[in-house]
DNA sequence: CTGTTAGCGCTTTCAG
DNA sequence: CTGAAAGCGCTAACAG
């Protein structure tokens, strides 16, 4: 069996009152500091943080809900998670929904049940009735990546809209005019960015051509789809914009099985700059979200909901993004 | 404040023995089974995970230890690890090492501390001293994906080399004799599947020509690498295994960009059936891993293991592989 | 089958 | 600053 406090309290002869003291950082004098640490030392001892989360209600661990751990971004997210709660002596329970708002709302009551202290949630949809329960168990949330809906919970996200929008204007900066865009209808974070691509051409008195947009799901699937469709067009855009990874890879698979070429024929413009960047040539030019920062960003926020007691009004925390230049944009001349 | 069992006993007037004896299986008359079942309704009562671990010593959770939670095999591999642990009702902890054993032998002592009942660790090397920790108190460990050295931990696997042996003889029998691979030489796997490459080819008396044999990592990047090296030999292969995920999706992606086409000009083997092979034409022939089931027989032994009080003997348990056929080997004229 | 009684290992008043 | 004592919410003997 493991050491306990009480055998420290053996070896010491001090009372089980002043160990805990010196165990949560409270004076003691210098001597019996160094009794105990020899005592913690010889008997390896470590606390228990079952015994204490049951009297502190506390358990130093957060839940992470994710609509899927099998998505690249989540996984890049995750690592940002993990690491920043790991510092802070955190450790966090995993739950995958799968994309379904049944198993999230599942999966909140059981990290309650649980007793996690928090819970960062990227959310499978902006619709949040699934974390009620946490509100109402008075237990912080964080929202990452995606909004609710009423914005009733914190949240570290990015401006979708404006970060594709920006992305569309450096577009028709270079000339560009027929813009196709490849994008989910079905998430949160496509419909945002394609009205960022939306009112960057409307702004620019481009007209929106109908068959210019490949609207589907944030796929490599779709993506390949999204671009197969838009290059077998008679009058092909000049230049597309992808909204997310998944979709930039199977899109750029699909560029490559043709003659057309990037950024000769067509210019490039994608989403999320992960591992895929370092591979394609020519280098994607992208929209680059933060992504350690937001994990941090998240972390730390949760972390101080957790410790202060009072109740706050919800806050978001926009992150902004930037646009990463490679060779996929060429200049056209009007 | 959550009610408690104190409540329960209030509110039937039975005593505390009784309510936990139901609370946990136990045979109880039928009228207080009612009373009971009554009272936990009206008091929204839930079982305190946390007390009931202090004295059990069980916390239903178990550790997941993976040696880079980015990997988009691993992603897959956890989402089958966490429905399994959720129907049995265990929450997982998730670590992350980033291919660093010294984090790993943190990680450990980290789930420890947490009391996870058990670690299921997809470990960044065969050496597994990190968690020798785990060995000493008695927590049950399963290894995933890759053995240890000395066998000293349960594992469930594929055989590697077999699976390869396999992929690289379904190459020879469709008449192939130049055959090259893209593998790492820094992992586990990478260096099993090269020797079941190595050994089709000595039983089929084909020299083993050293610049068909890019070694690298397992990564997109080296994919990329591995397959331009080898399309731009003189004398170039008419068939490439390629001995993982993200290592086939590099080599696509190399392949083209060039003029030359597959199956026609050459024929691709490649390895992990995951999102992307619904995306790749020509469909590539690969070979196949029950990822499903190595995830779900991984909690079931560890589960068994948790539950079982004496010490057993390690065991490891295989998994067969299968070649999935695609279109991507052309049959060659000897 | 049910109730009583001890704790699990720790923190936390409250005196001293 | 230190110690004694109570108790977090639950389970596990052991009687009855």
């Amino acid at each position: 069996m493991a050491a306990t406090i009480r055998d420290i309290k053996e070896q010491t002869g001090l009372s089980l009152a002043t160990i805990s003291k010196y165990l949560n950082g409270g004076n003691v004098l210098p001597e019996n500091r160094v009794k105990i640490e020899a005592a913690i030392k010889e008997l390896h001892y470590e606390v228990n943080e079952i015994a204490r989360g049951l009297v502190t209600n506390r358990t130093r661990t957060v839940g992470v809900l994710v609509y899927s751990v099998e998505s690249i971004f989540i996984g890049t997210l995750l690592r940002h998670i993990s690491n920043s709660l790991r510092k802070a002596g955190y450790g966090l329970m995993i739950c995958d929904s799968g994309d379904d708002p049944g198993i999230e709302a599942e999966n909140v009551s059981f990290l309650l049940n649980k007793k996690v202290d928090g819970i960062i949630v990227i959310p499978v949809s902006i619709k949040t009735d699934s974390l009620e329960m946490a509100r109402k168990a008075k237990v912080p949330v964080v929202l990452l990546d995606r909004p609710s809906q009423d914005a009733e919970f914190d949240c570290v996200r990015i401006d979708n809209r404006r970060a594709a929008y920006q992305a569309v204007k450096f577009l028709l900066e270079n000339g560009h005019e027929k813009i196709g865009v490849i994008c989910s209808h079905t998430e949160y974070t496509g419909k945002e960015r394609y009205m960022g691509y939306k009112e960057a051409l409307e702004e620019a008195g481009c007209a929106l051509r109908d068959e210019y947009c490949a609207a589907g799901t944030h796929s490599i699937e779709f993506g390949f789809e999204g671009m197969s469709r838009l290059l077998s067009l008679e009058d092909r855009p000049t230049a597309v914009f992808m909204t997310n990874y998944e979709v930039a890879l199977g899109a750029v698979m699909a560029l490559n099985k043709t003659r057309i070429h990037c950024p000769e024929d067509i210019s490039l413009m994608g989403f999320d700059d992960l591992i895929m960047s370092h591979v394609i040539h020519p280098r994607l030019h992208m929209v680059v979200q933060p992504m350690k920062e937001m994990g941090e960003k998240a972390v730390e926020l949760l972390l101080q909901r957790i410790g202060s007691r009072e109740e706050q009004m919800a806050m978001e925390i926009v992150m902004g993004t930037r646009i990463s230049e490679g060779d996929s944009v060429a200049r056209v001349e009007g």
